[in-house]
DNA sequence: CGGCACGTTGAAGTGACTCAATTCGCGTGG
DNA sequence: CCACGCGAATTGAGTCACTTCAACGTGCCG
């Protein structure tokens, strides 16, 4: 039934930036010839490469073309946490622009692909037009927004609700960037990756993952997230998108999502 | 032996604006006259009191003068998830001036007092002196850092090791913030509270107060934290405060602390 | 003196982890 | 076509850490 090809609409670099510009902000004409001005170079990631790592002062900001990245924190054992996973049109990195020190790293989690802005370019892009650096500095609030839910979720959620929670916001996030394909997106994510997100062993993964399929809510098999039922999904967790700050007026946001609190 | 008077040194408005812009930059001359004409009105709260809550709209930022503010959530079952401290010289909703609806709330923890600056007082002062943005963007790229750590430290440390890297956090921020009187600052959350931001019941809270007070490491006592043995405190948690970007060569952090790793 | 919030302790129950074994899916090479 | 190897998923059993519940202590304030 689902085709093996993603539905992954291409989209250029200047169009993705000028998509995050509109998202948090009204760019004017002169803030667009700008963005358009941004030059890049973009590079091919193989699944599991770092792109920068923990201690490193890069000079350039990365911007997700196709695929995943994750972001994770190497603890003394040499586990790992997962903070975050990016896609399309994200900029997992930005604060490398103002906070030399990286104090995580940046992996691919499958093949992906990505551009290289440097840090001089946005600084004075920044500079020049400060409404759009204002839309950045919104798309880094949405990050630290989405770290605050993590943490929340990592907490004080059960197992089967920490998953389930990422999957929604996974989905949802998907959808908001024209990646999903009817109920289901790409999450190249094993049990155990997903485990060392949430704060849980692979075994506990494989159960709630179990759980959550025989309700009917979701499943995820070979790199593939489905949903089953997102309303019964949302609500199970209380699922509130209001964090993500999708607020534009897209017509994807306005589609038969039941996500409101009653 | 303590004195009951906490060793705060008066700081005034500017006076803090200025020093988170020379933080994460270097202020100039214009820099420091646009910062010196912002206005605002200042607000005493009790310990407890909500200052802006999950949902709201705020048309003002809000920057410590003194005293302790928390953030957190509330979940459907009304328990809190607390997700980060704030002491003198923090902002702990600039955000709000990019992302209109909040999705948390923010309370004092003690009584304290707050500056209320005007959400169009910051943006045009942004728009005037973009540098002055990237300085205060940067302060809210530290805030991120600071929510990453807390999801590691919540979802893969164990108990005591959990407390211990929140004290070794609070500990370094205070003496940055010169809130510190010798080896001890204040503290003002008790064991359910710790439990709400640690992710972790009031009893695992009580236990691991009592295992780092048996191991001589750290002391909390109404209100007060005690730093007993620093170097095997951080030690123990492999405490790296890279992640704080404290960078600035300020003659406190230099002193006889041993963070870095060997 | 009484009430109350906070801290402390013990005991019981359970949820999650570790460890180990088995199965499955899939690509490779014989 | 089948054997093989390998990584990932699944299952079970034993152990331990943490939670829950309940009781008691302690200090503070009315």
């Amino acid at each position: 039934m689902a085709k093996e090809a993603e539905a992954r609409p291409p989209r250029s670099v200047p169009e993705l930036l000028l998509a995050t510009a509109a998202q948090h902000g009204t760019p004017l004409a002169a803030d667009e010839s700008a963005i358009r001005k941004i030059r890049y170079r973009t590079r091919v990631l193989t699944a599991g490469e770092d792109i920068v790592s923990q201690g490193e002062r890069p000079d350039v900001a990365v911007l997700v073309l196709s695929g995943m990245l994750g972001r994770y924190h190497t603890l003394p054992t040499g586990n790992r946490q997962y903070l975050s996973f990016h896609i399309t049109g994200d900029m997992p990195d930005i604060q490398s622009l103002f906070l030399s020190i990286l104090d995580h790293s940046l992996c691919a989690l499958n093949q992906a692909e990505i551009a290289l802005l440097p840090h001089g370019q946005l600084r004075d892009l920044f500079l020049a037009r400060p409404g759009v650096g204002f839309a950045f500095w919104g798309l880094t609030l949405v990050d630290a927004a989405i770290f605050r839910q993590a943490i929340t979720n990592n907490s004080a959620r059960n197992h089967v609700d920490r998953l389930a929670h990422l999957f929604c916001e996974l989905f949802f996030r998907a959808r908001e960037a024209r990646l999903v394909d009817g109920w289901s997106c790409s999450v190249p994510l094993n049990q155990s990756q997903l485990g060392q997100a949430l704060g849980m062993s692979h075994i506990s993964v494989n159960r709630a993952i179990q759980r959550l399929r025989k309700d009917g809510v979701a499943e995820l098999r070979s790199g593939k997230l489905e949903i089953l039922n997102w309303p019964a999904l949302t609500r199970r967790v209380d699922f509130d998108p209001t964090y993500l700050h999708i607020d534009k007026k897209s017509e994807i946001s306005r589609t038969p999502f039941r996500n409101r609190r009653s």
